[in-house]
DNA sequence: CCTTGACTTAGAGTACACTCCAACCCCTAG
DNA sequence: CTAGGGGTTGGAGTGTACTCTAAGTCAAGG
């Protein structure tokens, strides 16, 4: 049964993640420790990548490091937090359906700002109307 | 021409920011420098709602606050820069659109998840097969 | 007059998620 | 044998966007 190993570089090619952010998830416990080579150099098997790519998603759908810990600390527990599990992952989903409901909202304003301003050069819509600014100068 | 005036604590309230975030939006140039009163205090203008408000889209839908300060000078520029200005929006409305897939794209993967854990408990998907985790005991 | 509570400032502190540094070790190719 | 390019560590630094503190001023009610 021989699997596919590698050190720590190839895996931060081939997750998308930097070494030293490979290292720091170790170090807070979002990725096992990792078996060492006779030199000590980290030995990754290939099958930490379906983790990685789960903690992307996660992380894409903005789920704090937090909570990829809990779940995490959860799937260690085994299957008595099956449960548990779903639920943080069931809620996590009614926040991204309300993340994306916002942001479809926004691109509606989104929207008809910008056919505003091609619509309509010079008239501006409503709320552009006074010049707010005199000019500040530095803003830092 | 009465226009409705309040001090900074009531526009927190109105606005949904907190006072010291206000003074910070001043401070960096998002929001105009306000009048004063005799004693000093900052008055604001009611109208000032609908500038906060467009700020609070934009920054829902993830534009850096660097990217507003821009849209904001713009604005201070008056009607030459309302090409800028419709340029600057179309491509914000761009990546959100892109971050919008992007949370659908999970949101499906999600979908599949949960259904996994709720289908065929104990049989777990694909991805979750061996435990990862030992007992780290202390992730800090 | 005195208290209360809202306001003022500069500047320090917080939370999050990296990101990098110094100083070191180890393996392989020329 | 030595140079280069990996790897290792603890800990410091970065960027973003607030968030709060200290020490003070000011206006109105009892």
């Amino acid at each position: 049964m021989e699997r596919r190993q590698m050190k720590i570089g190839e895996l931060a090619k081939r997750s998308g993640l930097s070494a030293h952010t490979l290292r720091y998830y170790e170090r807070i416990g979002l990725l096992p420790v990792a078996d060492r080579t006779a030199s000590g150099h980290r030995d990754y098997d290939a099958a930490i990548l379906v983790w990685i790519e789960f903690l992307g998603r996660m992380k894409t759908t903005g789920m704090p490091i937090r909570e990829m810990l809990r779940y995490a600390k959860l799937r260690a527990d085994g299957d008595d937090s099956v449960d548990a599990r779903r639920e943080l992952l069931t809620a996590h989903r009614e926040l991204v359906r309300a993340r994306v409901a916002e942001l479809q909202a926004c691109l509606a304003v989104l929207d008809t700002k910008i056919a505003g301003y091609a619509g309509a050069p010079q008239v501006e819509t409503t709320d552009d109307a006074r010049p707010l600014y005199a000019r500040t100068g530095k803003a830092r």
